[in-house]
RNA sequence: CGGGGUGUAGCGCAGCCUGGUUAGCGCACCUGGUUUGGGACCAGGGGGUCGAAGGUUCGAAUCCUUUCACCCCGACCA
């Protein structure tokens, strides 16, 4: 292609509103125009880089087995009505009706649409495993989209889909395409880190996601210093902390503190370590058909709540901070809250006001974190305005409920190998799910078996943020004047510039060399616009070509120079050698 | 959804507070000329319902009301 007759309007100013440095050579290079809020349009470089992409993974999953298929975009609302996620998915789903009434969605996911297809045509365990996937449009009615391609309502996403006689089969299957992610990224040059996750509310009994290592990564990550753990901070996993050393000694009582509701107030009233401390954490969590339930997440003071860990433990939609009228209708005082049965055991302590049978019998749901198990020496809450109990003994009560809520800190020690953890930035590109029968089950996908029984489908399913690629590339790939393309995914893998398109020779050289490239198979653009040399070498570093051929000045002496955008370093060579060269790193 | 901000030419902005002729600047674009190794220069030119609707006024980009869009922080997010 001629740099003169193609659509590449690359700015020198960077809009106003773009923060990202993706986003900001995206749109200065030319690559991506904005429409609406979270919905670009790929110009002609943008969409030769995506094509890249997609080529990149459709290679690597059709060599891995998989099959690529393409589901309609507008799909019948009755389909998720029947997995029961059309309420469930929320505002995100774009609903609307046809002119007959009938109701569909713009596909947000497609696990609706791939079981429906299964179940149409596939009925026996001769067929399985199977792998279907498909490179498509998403929409998905972001409450806040934002940096350009990161996070767009309208993207590009790559779903797959797997199906299996059984659990054994599936796993094998979601380790392929572990194996086979991991190809794709790298490929991609990207540097990332393959982490344990949190299933969300695809559901689903395992997952891993794929975080490209970024500072601007939305997703914070907590990696092992010593061995390769690394996990969302949403599931992420640790060694319980070693107990601070003076334990408080109190025997079991109430304690007047007027005033103290904070777990900072009370280290320093009480003098002792948030450890010995119970923190309650009160929440509302919201279930299906408009229920709710007011629940009590208890904790150690030092540690924080994971509301992720914390919706699943109660199998929650989602939670909701309870306001302080629900939590007094609840019989709760807000700021002195703490484990009601352990109120109840002193009740009948001498000096204690009356206790209220009533208070007994709260609707209140209580989970502990698995840090307080064994927890003795306690300071918690007394359910009572102005007081606290020290010296509690947890383990005194009975039937405690117990999960992982914690979330995990910098500093805690791996659970794998000892060592120490640390917070880092991810930027996700790609998740797979180990679903079971989350699906195949509710929408009655089923195979017949070896035996002649019917089965649901044991299934797995795997994304890629294909458009969001484009951005993770750039964040890991740029400098101060631009992009700087990896030549797997370039949008040209080189660009002949011409220093002075109207001196004839070196215009002649200039397209000499474009052809010549162009026979070997190399992606060449050729820069003949009668624009100055300086002009067009900051387009070039703008737009981030992997390498530049400079035809100029030297052409006399039979040179022209060699340019590495990534070191911007030039060499100096006779033409054949400077074809040579570059036909070397295109290998 | 809560809080904040911005809408004036394709892009970036000034003008608005304190209403007053033909609404201005830089970049980009068109014509002619000079220039060609680091985003050139000279001359001429085209392009605007001042986000939209309503109101106040002799007169509104400017004041008032309503509304829409976009962005940022947060909540949310396979």
């Amino acid at each position: 292609m001629k740099f003169s007759q193609m659509l590449i309007p690359t700015l020198k100013e960077a809009p106003k509103d773009a923060v990202l440095p993706s986003h900001i050579y995206l749109v200065r290079g030319g690559f991506v125009y904005q429409v609406a809020s979270g919905i670009y349009d790929f110009l002609p470089l943008g969409k030769k880089v995506l094509d890249k992409v997609r080529a990149i993974v459709k290679d690597e999953l059709d060599a891995a087995g998989c099959q690529e298929v393409q589901l309609g975009f507008v799909t019948p609302a009755d389909l998720w009505k029947r997995s029961g996620r059309y309420e469930k998915y929320g505002a995100e789903l774009l609903r609307f009706e046809d002119r007959k009434g009938n109701e569909f969605v713009l596909g947000p996911t497609h696990e609706e649409m791939m079981v429906e297809l299964a179940k149409q045509f596939v009925s026996s365990y001769k067929q399985l495993p199977m792998n279907l996937y498909q490179i498509n449009l998403k929409f998905r009615d972001e409450a806040r989209p934002r940096f350009g391609l990161m996070r767009g309502r309208e993207f590009i996403m790559k779903d797959g889909y797997s199906f299996h006689a059984d659990r054994e089969d599936m796993v094998r299957e979601f380790e392929l395409m572990e194996a086979t992610y991991r190809k794709i990224f790298t490929r991609m040059g990207l540097d990332f880190r393959v982490v344990e996750a949190d299933s969300g509310a695809i559901g689903g009994e395992g997952s891993k996601e794929f975080m490209v290592l970024a500072e601007s990564g939305e997703d914070t990550i907590v990696v092992c210093e010593g061995c390769d753990y690394a996990a969302n901070i949403e599931a992420a996993k640790r060694k319980q902390p070693e107990a601070p050393a003076e334990a408080p000694e109190a025997e079991l009582n109430r304690f007047h503190t007027p005033g103290i509701t904070s777990i900072g107030d009370l280290a320093k009233f009480f003098y002792v370590d948030p450890y010995y401390l119970v923190k309650a954490v009160a929440k509302k969590a919201l279930y299906d058909e408009g229920k709710s339930a007011i629940v009590l997440f208890f904790l150690r003071g030092s540690d924080e709540l994971q509301e992720v860990k914390a919706t699943n433990a109660v199998g929650a939609n989602e939670l909701v901070d309870a306001t302080e009228e629900e939590l007094e209708a609840a019989g709760l005082v807000p700021g002195y809250m703490g484990p009601v049965d352990l109120v109840r055991n002193i009740g009948a302590m001498e000096g204690s006001p009356p206790f209220h049978e009533e208070k007994a019998h709260l609707n209140v749901r209580m989970i502990f974190d698995e840090g307080l198990k064994d927890a003795r020496q306690m300071i918690c809450g007394a359910n009572e305005k102005d007081y606290h109990i020290v010296g509690a003994d947890l383990t005194v009560l009975k039937d405690l409920e117990y999960a992982d809520l914690a979330q995990t800190q910098e500093g805690d020690v791996c659970l794998q190998c000892g060592g120490k953890l640390a917070y880092t930035k991810g930027i996700e590109v790609g998740h797979i799910f180990q679903l079971g029968t989350r699906y195949s089950e509710p929408l009655g996908a089923t195979f017949l078996d070896s035996n002649g029984k019917t089965k649901p489908f044991v299934m797995g399913t795997y994304g890629i943020g294909v458009s969001r690629l484009l951005a993770a590339v750039i964040e890991q790939h740029h400098d101060e004047r631009g992009s700087i393309w990896p030549v797997s995914v370039a949008p040209f893998e080189v660009v002949v510039i011409v220093g002075n398109i109207k001196d004839d020779a070196q215009r002649e050289a200039g397209e000499a060399i474009y052809e010549k490239l162009c026979q070997a198979g190399v992606d060449a653009l050729l820069d003949d616009r009668t624009e100055r040399f300086g002009f067009k070498m900051k387009d070039f570093e703008l737009i981030g070509f992997p390498y530049a051929i400079v035809v100029g000045k030297k052409l006399a002496d039979g040179l022209v120079e060699l340019v590495d955008r990534q070191s911007l370093e030039k060499r100096e060579l006779p033409i054949d050698e400077a074809v040579q060269k570059l036909l070397e790193y295109m290998q």
